[in-house]
Order: C-alpha cells, then structure tokens, then sequence
DNA sequence: ATGGACCCTGTAGCGGCTACAGGGTCAAGG
DNA sequence: CCTTGACCCTGTAGCCGCTACAGGGTCCAT
C-alpha cells in the first residue's frame, strides 16, 4: 500500500539513508522488494519495524538486543518475562554507567579545583596525571 | 638505565601489549630503543609517558586530548589555563552523558514497572516500543 | 533533452583497541 | 648442546554502529 522509497522511509522514522541500507545488510530490517528501477520499495510493515528498531537504539539497546526484542514480540503468546529480563539487563548496565561516570565527575572536580592559573611548571592537574611520583 | 621489556612496561603500567604497540604507531609514545635480537627496551621515560597516558585514559580523556595534554606539560613556561579548558571542556561532557543517561533510566523504569507477566500479546514493554499508534 | 534530486552497490573510515597468524629470540633445565 | 616454553616481532583483520565517499543509474519536471 504505502509503497515508500527509502528516502521517505528514512525521513519518516529520522535515520539515515544509509543506516537503513544498513539495517538491511545486518538482517535486522528485512529486504523489501525492488521497483522497475531496482529501488527499494518499502511498505507500513517495514515503518513499523523499523520505528520500533529506532525507539530500542533510542532507549540505548544494542543490536543484538534489539533483535532480540523483536523476535520475541512477533511470538505474541509467550510470556513478558523474557522482555522484562532484556529491559532489567540493559537498566543495570546504565546504573552501572551512571555510577562510574559519577565517580569520574568526582575526581576530574578535584582535578580541576587545584588549577589556579599557575605556570604548567606547577601545575596540579599535571602533577595529578603524572605517576606518582 | 630501567631498560624494560615490552612486557614488563605493559605489566607496570595495567596495559595490554598489543596497547603499547598500538599506542607507538598512533604517536602517542615515543618508539624505544631496540635491544641486539630487535626487541623493545624502554626506560623511566616511557615508563612516566605511559603512565600518564594510562592515568588520563582512566578518567576518559580521548587520545587526543591526551595528546594536547601531553604537548602542554611539556612546554613548561606556558600557563595553567589550556590544560585546565581541556579539562573543563571533559568535564561538561561528562555532565551531559549522565544527564543523558538519568533520563534514559526515568523512561526505562517507567517500562519496566508496566511489564506484568501477561504475554507479549499485551506487554506494555513491546507496546511502547512500536510506534505510537 | 537536460538538469537535479533521488537511488544503487561497494568499500573504507571513525575510536580505541583486541585478536589472531606466522614467524623470531632468549633463558633455563635436562 | 638441545629443547621447551615464555616472551617478542610484524602485519592484518575484527569489534560496534554507523558514516562517508566513489562511481554509477533512474526518475520527474521543465
């Protein structure tokens, strides 16, 4: 029906041209059929899946767990479980992310408290990365 | 006077090897000497380079950050200031990947508390996803 | 018929390593 | 003296998730 190049496809679900052929060659959107010319001629299928695949990239899933996702939405009658265990896994790497972010904030703050405009002679924040000396 | 092996540099500074090389042929540390049977023999000086390297690594500065940091301790008239932008400059990058990352959290959470062990006929994690509807 | 916007394939690059393959060197033990 | 095994060498390919070409073909409006 809807009948898309990828031009359209890709401005529709904000991706680049070039990540949806992309996509394709992965095997994480199928291959849609081909027009008169040999272009790609996408259908409310493909939009479907492949605006699901940009919101999961969006919320930080790999690949992979996007492909994982995706199988386990097309088998509708099994449980939700398996899907809550890929969201939980990828809420603690970002907790994880977080915290050592955090504690890297913590010591480049330090860092950047000791430099007060000294020479770089006696400058802290090089003594800081220097060995210890 | 150190003359270290390869191996032992690596070792003293919680670098792979292959790190080492990798990190000679990008420039980043300067090429050793070569012992008689062409191996690399390293002194106190690559040992202190590496391990600021390593140190500002730690704390997630790019390796060409690294680099201008590396140029400014050794020009050691010049002031404070450029090494304390680049760290800044860091610093500020670091705040907007945990901003980031705290509202990636929020939206997940928000998920994930929807997810009741009903099949992903209706899970509201799979809903949430696809494309609103 | 011509221009420009779109599309095609294929390959190489980004960052920052990591992991081989296929060799050479060195020191210790038998 | 010889062997074993740990180390070292170079060079290349792979990881992730795209992005950016190069060198062409197609389509549509003027």
């Amino acid at each position: 029906m809807s009948d898309l190049a990828i031009g359209k496809l890709a401005k529709a679900t904000d991706t680049n041209v070039e990540t949806v052929r992309y996509y394709e060659k992965i095997g994480l959107l199928p291959a849609p059929a081909r027009s008169a010319g040999n272009y790609r001629s996408y259908d409310e299928s493909h939009l479907r899946r492949l605006s699901f695949i940009r919101r999961a990239r969006d919320l930080g899933f790999s690949i992979d767990q996007v492909r994982e996702l995706m199988a386990l939405a097309d088998r509708r009658d099994q449980s939700c479980m398996a899907v809550d265990v890929i969201a939980n896994q990828h809420r603690n790497a970002i907790t994880r992310k977080i915290a050592d972010l955090t504690a890297l904030a913590a010591e480049l703050d330090t860092l950047i408290d000791s430099c007060s405009r000294n020479t770089v002679a006696d400058c802290r924040i090089i003594e800081a990365l220097a060995p210890q000396a």
